[in-house]
DNA sequence: GGTATAATTCGTTATATGGCGATATGTAGG
DNA sequence: CCTACATATCGCCATATAACGAATTATACC
């Protein structure tokens, strides 16, 4: 129950949704979800804090960024099967094709260019 | 995606979790959530309250009860799969079935009585 | 080592939420 | 109609949460 309830609690937010629907089948470093999501960078580090608790994201380290992506197979259960069923439903929403949309053009970008911008904000 | 949103929101606690769990397969009053729970009756009143606005449990009215049930098939999208997802889960959770031995004792006692029992205290 | 940079952590603030008791609403029975 | 009773709504309080900017940490490059 402890554990499920982390896992509810993580996307009873509609940011952290917006993520993890981003890293599904890809990773993203914090700056590419800051300008997806328009956030601080402070507040989407955190955001992605509380869904890797929950186990509904991984995290990996390069350098002096940090990239995260969606949960696998061996993740637990309850973030498994919970995060399986938001990702179909949200499949069919307008929502979450244009944060899609946006996503693809950020990844264009490129991260450096990115970072180079969020420095000159 | 503000459906799903209010669906995820709507368990994202756990009492209302619990409450989703015990009107699987059954419909229940308020009074009886009220002795499951241990919580005030307008704390569990607004709780399904919650829970019947993301669609998630359906109401019936009978002179003055209010009968909560988990909703059927042709509830949105959203709320049929992510309640089918979390149902499955607490299947095999302990405290669950923790509640599920005691809402079958509430159940054995009656409404009458248990409505005469929240009236002394 | 020093500087730049990406991310995290910390401190603060505003808002949202869960809880309760009191009150209102609606219904059954005398 | 008046009372009893089950539920809903309201008003309040305490706590939780999301957001930000500032300070800190960690890494790469010179």
């Amino acid at each position: 129950m402890r554990d499920l309830m982390a896992v509810i609690k993580a996307l009873a937010d509609e940011n952290r949704v917006r993520i993890l629907w981003a890293v599904q089948g890809r990773e993203l470093c914090v700056c590419q979800i800051v300008e997806l999501l328009g956030l601080a960078q402070s507040t989407v580090s955190k955001h992605v804090s509380i869904l890797h608790q929950a186990r509904l994201v991984e995290s990996r380290k390069d350098g002096r960024w940090m990239f995260y992506r969606a949960a696998d197979a061996d993740s637990p259960v309850e973030a498994r099967e919970i995060a399986a069923v938001v990702s179909k439903l949200l499949a069919s929403d307008p929502e979450a094709a244009e944060d899609a949309k946006r996503l693809k053009r950020i990844i264009k970008i490129g991260r450096d260019e990115l970072c180079r911008r969020h420095s000159r904000c």
